[in-house]
DNA sequence: CTGAAAGCGCTTACAG
DNA sequence: CTGAAAGCGCTTACAG
């Protein structure tokens, strides 16, 4: 008598169920569960049929162990970072289930003394076919290196050209236009509240601002270090209040610190955007939940993660650079000037 | 000529190759890898620098085929309620990272025709050894029946008794404190903005309020219905603002809401919190980034995560339930009432 | 305390 | 167009 198949002990359909059920060899069954062509239409429809009756779904371990693929594909970001990565983590995963992928996200801590060596184990546990890195991770030289040495393959979300395939907006263009947006509205002293100087993204959306105000024949304000979080734009507020001669509006290369700014600039008696018109950058979640709305601009984050997603599972293996369109959202947070 | 190994063909380290590195069966190697007890002192020594060594690390796939095992936790939600899942990803990778386990998550969409077959699908490709489900997802009825159909281990994030494990906080007496807190103010008519009556989160927080109100003799001044987004509490502004003797203070089931009824409150030209004082729940991250700062409760989410890991990883089957300590989040959106 | 053998459920490389 | 065999890299169940 020969043995029992799981299945016949009552655990789920293996490809062997399938294969006997159809009364073809397991090797068909892989062939339509992939796609592959060249299978007789008679018999596809047989083992289509047999995978609908025994509810068959193939086992990701045992594909993974076998093949080339592990059908898993990675989401790695910095943990602080985490208004972002709501939008991402959406528009990965549905991709990824469209594709047949999974997504697995790993948080990351940037002060970690054992960053890289988390990234080394995750990666050679789960052997993903691809891994999605966000900012300012993309940016983190010895992570990179550590993708590199387990030949993982990677995309960017960056605006850089560099190492590889990435997929950004042009922050430069977009911190242009925002800033044309302060002068067309009359501003005459805008200021600027900087990222950490490390990051891709600070820089280019600083070169953004300088390059409007240079065009409209004007300088900066006022400059500030900030770090990208809301406590420093809290900070920024004070130091702005302080200034002998305030500007009207600040550019802050982020909404967190936007924020922060807007948040203590009010709680010390300055009305937004009465006193003090704010811009910021990326259109976090608070952005559209304060009064006066922060005006901003959008990366279309969801898609980004899409197409990253397609560029990792596809077969191209040719590094590319994706610009995607941002968007503005204008909301109340920015004043019209009289006197323009 | 013995055929040659990964390892010697330049891939990474296989158990084979650490077994005759340390000259131990492979076996002996699990065992170490395992750390099953009964291994000879000096042997284990061998064999973890031989694991040094080679840089091995067992794959994910092959262990998961060959054992009853999958190394991987599921954190399951819906979509929608993003604002929580930051910080239970963060509780949960962090343990799961501690115990060699990964997490995956899976965003799913509500409003979806086949969540339930999302749901089969992941699960049944995958096999996580268990799952945490997200409020409000773990009060879904067919997505409870799905996971039991597969014999998945689940946690539920949510103050339930029944079916199963859970985690949660007491709404109830959440609630009641942050109620407690506006009666203390001074606060005569104080309303009540509820969230979807289905959720069992909704429910408890307005017996809460509803308790602390009938303990001091009152009865609320105002109840309407939301639906726990930024945009019902922003409807909801309006409707309060035509009440003939108005509310001066209103709780709100949820901080999205809390955060509409403000914004809308103060765009329509009330200050908040002098002509109307505002409580939330759950700590959003918006909350404590708007000026004034919305007082709420705070859920230990990360706390609850990493408990709900250790729950679905360890030995013990036992469905039990968890009580976790909530904080309340004092901040400036209640104001002192003279007349109290 | 340690190991030899079988097997998990697929894909790969090959043959016909 | 289809299939038989080998093998992926581990754990399990068993033996000693």
């Amino acid at each position: 008598m020969p043995r029992m198949t799981k299945r016949e002990a009552g655990g789920p359909a293996t490809i062997i169920d399938v294969a006997r059920e159809a009364q073809v060899s397991i090797k068909t069954v892989s062939r339509v569960v992939n796609a592959e062509p060249g299978v007789h239409e008679e018999t596809l429809k047989r083992v289509k049929e047999a995978i609908e009756r025994l509810q068959y779904r193939p086992k990701l371990s045992a594909r993974a162990l076998a093949g080339a693929r592990s059908f898993i594909v990675g989401l790695f970001y910095f943990d602080e970072q985490s208004a972002f990565i709501g939008n991402l983590q959406r528009g990965a995963t549905q991709t990824c289930r469209e594709l047949g992928y999974h997504l697995i996200v790993e948080p990351l801590q940037a002060s970690a003394t054992d960053l890289v060596s988390h990234v080394e184990r995750s990666l050679s546990a789960l052997r993903p076919d691809g891994v999605i890195l966000a900012p300012p991770l993309c940016d983190h030289a010895e992570v990179l290196q550590a993708m590199q040495r387990q030949g993982t393959r990677i995309v960017k979300l960056s605006p850089r050209e560099l190492q590889g395939s990435c997929i950004g907006i042009d922050d430069v263009q977009a911190a242009r236009e925002l800033t044309q947006l302060l002068l067309d509205a009359g501003h005459q002293r805008i200021g600027f509240l900087q990222g950490p100087p490390d990051q891709i993204a600070s820089q280019r959306r600083q070169q953004g601002f300088s390059a409007a105000l240079r065009a409209a024949r004007r300088k900066a304000a006022w400059v500030w270090p900030g770090d990208f979080t809301f406590q420093s734009g809290v900070a920024a507020a004070r130091i702005w209040q302080d200034q002998p001669n305030r500007p009207s509006a600040v550019f802050s290369a982020n909404d967190d610190m936007a924020l922060g700014l807007m948040a203590e600039a009010r709680r010390l008696g300055h009305q937004v955007p009465e006193a003090l018109s704010v811009v910021g950058f990326d259109d976090a979640p608070a952005a559209s939940m304060v009064w006066p709305g922060l005006t901003t601009v959008r990366q279309p984050l969801e898609d980004m993660a899409a197409r990253a997603v397609h560029l990792l599972v596809g077969q191209n293996t040719q590094p590319c650079r994706i610009v995607m369109p941002h968007r503005l959202m204008l909301r109340q947070s920015v004043q019209e000037r009289a006197e323009a």
